[in-house]
DNA sequence: CGCCTCAATATGTATATACATAATCGTCAT
DNA sequence: ATGACGATTATGTATATACATATTGAGGCG
């Protein structure tokens, strides 16, 4: 069980910085030592009852700072013995994944929309690998293109699992794509995504307008909600029309 | 001021859940509510006193799950209107960028690590957009090769800004690979990725051994340290020898 | 009707206190 | 030495309480 978070440190203060609760002040002190290698990993943190002191604040408050620092994994609480400062573990990044129309907008272009294919059939075993669903049932198959301007942006093909979302079967998807319709109605609980590049066969090549065998920056995405599967996407855009960013922040943004 | 955090509901309690904490218990019961769509986005979660009351215990106590979900998103607070239901934002997902060693024996192969080239030099103007500096000073350029079994999986052009890390300067980069060298040397406070696809050039061609204009997928670091940039690194893998897999499971893991 | 003011209300933060729990350390007996 | 055991210690969780702060809603007034 993981959520991403947003540690808010004392809220990104730029000048004036005041009107700050201490228990912030006290995380974000504590946070720049680490972080501009004043205590290195390993490194005890005073006590409690000394950052208690040093505050002049009840164990309360300086509890709430270290209990926030720990569950970011800044540090390591251990009782009896104290907090310690951890080594950096993994290059965890958040990658922010939009909506297409937002992406095409962001770029200053006109978003455009056009469903290619939808058709309803039985899952075969290719579906319900993508799906990872264990028995057969209905799903929906998509085809759609997204443009950004006169050229398109990306490809996307889609599977949705009828079983779980039954209202999905009466909509034709012809002027909203699959993703917003999805977002809101189905609430999902867990995603993973897989990113690649491809060469674009002759299918893709023709639909985005690019030559075969060029580079293509795949995104699938597999959605469940409460431990159903929901939807398995591929999205797949020509190189160089789209990139992905994520961001490591741990405390100053 | 973002940081990526681990709210752990229930620990992901399988069979006897029991000796969960009260605050914990609450935070669980709130969001499996909201997950499983039971409370719809924008509904009004029960206000503090209600849930003390339910819960029969005080309101410190709810107030600290009702602040970890507001925090970790899933809700949020207005002041005497009371908390409710957000809307999902944005497909945000952690993205794990481990060790490329880790990534080559997680595939059961032998890694080997390779030096190709490297040089010191005064940063021109490339290197300083690529590192956002914006003086001029030394820089070390690396390129490496990183290889699983006998193939090469990946291609490494490293930058490390020398003035931030000066102890670089004396290091030949032979027997470690400078992301491990880099890693527990320097806090990092800080990275942004970058990820695409593009057609392998000649050169890069040559480093991994693949046809000119075959699809790569690239994935570019750029890392801070206390507001000073590090390093910039470009790896460059094959398309089919590697993937990106990001995950996000608000509650269930 | 619009505007101001004030009271009511829910959340935000902090305090002092209490007991539980886990880990370590020293002591003592084997 | 080694192992058992209890004291000590730091953290984990929870309580009752208090006041601050933002925002809503009702009432009064021009």
């Amino acid at each position: 069980m993981s959520m991403i978070e947003t540690l808010d440190a004392n809220g990104g203060d730029v000048e004036g910085s005041e009107a700050v609760s201490l228990h912030r002040r006290i995380l974000s002190d504590i946070s720049e030592k680490i972080l501009s290698g004043a205590w290195a990993p390993g490194h005890r943190i005073p006590f409690e009852h000394e950052l208690t002191a040093e505050y002049n604040c009840s164990r309360m408050t300086v509890n709430k700072a270290l209990s926030q620092l720990a569950k970011a994994g800044l540090i390591e609480r251990r009782r009896r013995s104290g907090s310690f400062v951890r080594r950096p573990q993994s290059q965890a990044a958040v990658l922010e994944i939009h909506d297409i129309r937002i992406e095409v907008e962001a770029l200053g272009l006109l978003y455009r929309y056009e469903r290619v294919a939808r058709h309803k059939r039985r899952s075969n075993v290719e579906d319900r690998t993508l799906l990872e669903l264990n028995a057969a049932g209905p799903v929906l198959v998509l085809e759609c293109r997204h443009f950004a301007g006169k050229r398109p942006f990306a490809h996307e093909q889609r599977l949705i699992n009828l079983a779980a979302v039954t209202e999905a079967a009466d909509e034709e998807f012809l002027g909203i794509a699959p993703g917003p319709w999805l977002i809101g109605r189905v609430p999902w609980s867990a995603a993973e995504h897989r990113i690649r590049a491809v060469a674009a066969d002759k299918h893709i090549a023709a639909a985005l307008d690019i030559a075969a065998g060029a580079p293509c920056l795949v995104v699938e995405r597999r959605t469940w909600s409460a431990e159903h599967p929901v939807t398995h996407v591929r999205f797949t855009y020509a190189a160089g029309s789209h990139m992905l960013v994520a961001r490591f922040t741990p405390s100053q943004g």
